[in-house]
DNA sequence: GTGGTCTAGACCACG
DNA sequence: GTGGTCTAGACCACG
């Protein structure tokens, strides 16, 4: 993997460790990094982000957690080979549709209709390039 | 309105606060809550759900703020009889697409694919049955 | 921006957190407070003014809804970029008439005529040099 | 005086105790209201307003002790033949200067312009046919 | 009775 | 370090 990109955008809700975690995980979904590429270091990504180092370690700690990266002890942190599943399909659905509630919500109380909340959701995830899954892949 | 119940999750992610705050405004969109109807005092609601009556003061003032509840002096909170509208088309965009970045990211997060996410949308729409807005009514 | 200047006056009718709203609010609009310009940290301005934090937090709050400022997770609060349109002109034109309202009920309180006040509304506008909106921008 | 007519506004900022007492004013201010002229008593314009005979009372006692009505015993409530003057003129400038500054400070962060407030202000002084005193009358 | 403001202090998330 | 939420309780204005 060469030139793989992290923007953060601060004051924005999401914490940026979980910016940065989200944005591993894409990268790791659309194939821009693949098993075995290394993650940037700690101390590197929180000087290129200008952040804390707290919060780079906090991202790759939870990604480890998670099992979509690995830590080798003094080289640092690369994706990992096979992603272990770590929440079931009951939870994860669970958690999406408790995420997509509170989202609806406030569209709704907004005023927006159903066809401008589609269409802001096609738009986003347009933006964030995701793409389906290649073949019998997780999720 | 008869009967109308509030319930909290204490120790989950969501502020107290803010689960009031959603159920009134929920009940407001489904009718559950008509224009003129009294919300329960701020003593009473608080000794009901056993919490502070401030948090309970912090919900409602936001209601009020958003222009869903009213007021009066001395008389207590009341739904507004016609909702105004408080936002700027410019801050209710910005707030859509803030609550959008908090649901994808969460379904990123919780790897699901671009077309999942898509779908359980549509589906909620379906649900909410939400109509485009016949004239210059909010949906 | 060097040294900006608290001062709250306790016992007055005006609440400790719009006092200090209104200071703020004050300084972006003589410029004596810059976009980018950080504000005392919560805590900082609670010790600094013998006030509890809670207070200082809560006029912080008000400050972040209306666009004001902004808050950086984790550093603390700072003067907005540029100030968003928040309320709608319906919004803007409701909160005018209010203070308008309390305003002339004052003064009629206090015996004057419609001649005065006016007067002094001239005074007071001519005080602040308020021009006309150059462009897009805020008067 | 035949019919002179109350009328508050709930909900608003303005208290309704003092809402009473600014008509009075005004209508004494006007010449509406001559010296000598009956009050409505506490319970029939409770009564007629639908609000709480305290709030009335309230009122009217803060109106005698500015000396715009006078209380006879067992026969109610009068329009004062001369009104004394209650605070001294820097004092009623001072408050004056103070409520402009509320008044003024909103407007400016609503983003209106001189112009606007000036008109609004005309308008509101419209509605309330508030004319030049007479001739040597007090203010 | 109603809500509004403020305090002192705890505990948590984020950086 | 930063802010956000919540509690328990006081005191006040308004009705």
């Amino acid at each position: 993997m060469a030139a793989f990109h992290f923007n953060i955008t601060t004051g924005a809700g999401t914490p940026i460790y979980r910016q940065i975690g989200d944005q591993v995980r894409l990268g790791v979904a659309t194939g821009a990094l693949a098993p075995g590429d290394p993650l940037p270091s700690v101390r590197a990504l929180a000087d290129r982000l200008v952040i804390n180092a707290n919060t780079v370690a906090k991202a790759y700690a939870e990604l480890v957690r998670d099992g979509v990266v690995e830590s080798q002890q003094g080289l640092g942190f690369f994706v990992a080979s096979k992603k272990r599943q770590v929440y079931s399909r009951a939870e994860r659905l669970r958690r999406l549709h408790q995420a997509l509630e509170a989202f609806v919500h406030e569209a709704v109380f907004l005023d927006f209709t159903a066809d401008e909340i589609r269409e802001s959701v096609d738009e986003k995830l347009a933006d964030l390039e995701l793409q389906p899954k290649p073949a019998g892949e997780k999720a």
